[in-house]
DNA sequence: TTCAATCATGAAAACCTTTTCATCCCCCTG
DNA sequence: CAGGGGGATGAAAAGGTTTTCATGATTGAA
């Protein structure tokens, strides 16, 4: 059994206030004391439970991130940012993912009461009236990526239309003239945006040219295959994502096909794994820690303001970055250790 | 203010302690009671209080994950595997990252007290004693890639020596005789395992060859040049981890050189993007997911038995992925979407 | 019909800390 | 010298839940 404050207390000859006063730094205690309290705390190993601090407290120091997924370099990078924010305002983070089903996704918000002093949220589940009826209603949260306007929650996400269309508007500048589309999901909201990016990039009587993809590197494969095929191939491909593009970069260099001469390629995110491809990939890059530390920063300012008369609707600005792919960019070489090149930041 | 079980008991008309019994599922229960109950919860949009509930259970839910740092794929790999475990157990994880120096890193051992059931330590600092002095005696706690061999605390590691050595054996096999190997950085425990399974691997004679690196792409790019300048080049290079190798394969690259007919090259840990490198990239794979879903089984078992006379020590096996920089694997339009092949397997 | 046993329910303790309020001592000032 | 003020300390309450023990009722058996 750990040793309690009692045993402090007792150990060092003065009560148990006292030692909470010493060990949480209040002034009004004497040097002496303290000495004798800080000495027996550290012979008896002490440390306070957290539950019952919090408890009285009314505060965990914990921020709960629910999260669809932790696949990939995208979550990775999320985490990291959000931990980055935690740790500067001496929080920890506690993460809750996969929660395949509504059902599971309430539970998940439901168990974080009393845990958390917040939560961010990122869920394809997380609709409205779920969040209305699990959130407790003092438990400040923000949303993430949501797609949903919800007047009470902060939301925060990517600029994937801006990005998009940027991108859609730099092949057309590259002489694009046949711009295919491989798209994200039907359901996801960034999947959508990212498509509208596309479609109002292109040129005034531009063809509208899209094939279906589900974010997996195989739908990309599929996709480029049927590209490759195509009687009037397009000039360009511009994939809703990096692995898709890294699929149909595969598919159509198992079809002969040049990259970049006879076929410009895109794609979106900016995943490490992006520079590494041969053609390194020209595609929108997202501050992905970023995004995940402005989440946690605008969570911690609603939960110090409380009556947060705080920002509402935050969108993260995307940046083209110029690879080999499209023609563009670096030398071979140097596109293995050098840094991506910034061309143009799109709207924020 | 959240609702608490006193208000959902004066709502349905009960004693807390029934209400307690209704939702924790308790039999004792009447029908209609539990249903006055759990409606009254509902509408109310109760959520017990995880402070309070682990104040008097002792039981936390929630283990957590000390980590050096959340960069790369090898930690977002590291907390799926975790999470995956702790969630079939239904259990939280809380990580908690970039304790730069030892003081920072028993603060953060203290700050785990009474929040969570269990913690999973990596940390460079972790050594023997700061251990001891900080970890409060009654917390069960796993290390991982320690290297230490402590009488009380199991650890986890992968099976550095011998997947090193297996490559190391497998380039020898492919008729490499000047074997380099690219270092990790010195006084990590992973590296000088890795080092001494080159070694060991090296024929009887066999020359001994080691440019220094610290894990990181740039260390990988300037051994590589050093090796493409050298008098006598080896006609293989080993490096201790993948993006070293990366690197190294650039500055390669760059210099004229082709791989692998003019010189063979392997890495280590098989993140994703050694698939997508021209030519992709021989390697040894560790799994990590696996990795830390062993030491999040590990540690439940001992916090479950509690008198533990579980594993103290347990090594994770590698296995030898051959692709097309040693000149094997498969074909490159397949190498983008295939699945790695697998050719031996280490000693576990 | 009566006693015992079973079972649902309630009262209250326990978990461990922080914080308020009261107490006490000492020192300073009038 | 007396009174007051300030500062260190202690006693006790509060926070929300689970759990033990007691109580009362209901049911079954003798």
């Amino acid at each position: 059994m750990p040793s309690t404050i009692r045993d402090v207390a007792r150990a060092a000859g003065v009560s148990v206030a006292t030692v909470s006063r010493a060990l949480n730094g209040a002034q009004n205690v004497l040097p002496g004391t303290r000495a004798r309290i800080l000495e027996a705390a550290a012979e008896l190993r002490f440390a306070p439970s957290g539950a019952a601090r919090s408890l009285i407290t009314r505060r965990t120091d914990t921020i709960g991130a629910l999260l669809p997924d932790l696949h990939g370099e995208y979550f990775s990078e999320l985490i990291r940012g959000m931990d980055q924010a935690a740790q500067a305002h001496g929080l920890h983070l506690l993460v809750s993912s996969s929660h395949g089903d509504a059902e599971a996704a309430a539970a998940a918000v439901r168990a974080m009461n009393g845990r958390v002093d917040g939560l961010i949220v990122m869920s394809p589940h997380a609709d409205a009236e779920l969040l209305q009826r699990n959130l407790p209603s003092s438990l400040p949260a923000v949303l993430l990526n949501s797609g949903l306007e919800l007047p009470d929650l902060p939301n925060f996400d990517v600029d994937n239309f801006g990005g998009a269309l940027s991108m859609t508007r730099h092949l057309v500048q590259r002489g694009a003239r046949r711009i295919a589309f491989i798209s994200g999901p039907s359901g996801n909201h960034e999947a959508l945006e990212r498509l509208r990016g596309y479609q109002a990039g292109l040129p005034a009587g531009g063809e509208y040219l899209v094939f279906e993809g589900d974010f997996g590197e195989e739908s990309g494969w599929a996709a480029g295959s049927r590209i490759a095929r195509s009687q009037v191939r397009p000039d360009a491909v511009f994939a809703a994502n990096d692995m898709m593009a890294i699929g149909c970069l595969g598919a159509l260099l198992e079809a002969g096909m040049r990259v970049p001469e006879d076929l410009l390629l895109a794609g979106f995110d900016d995943i490490p794994t992006a520079r590494y491809v041969t053609p390194s990939l020209t595609t929108v890059r997202v501050g992905i820690a970023e995004l995940g530390r402005r989440a946690m920063e605008g969570l911690i300012g609603a939960i110090e303001a409380d009556a947060a008369g705080a920002v509402r609707h935050e969108t993260v600005p995307t940046e083209l970055v110029i690879r080999k792919s499209c023609g563009g960019g670096e030398a071979s070489g140097a596109s293995i250790a050098g840094k991506p090149a910034v061309l143009a930041r799109s709207r924020s």
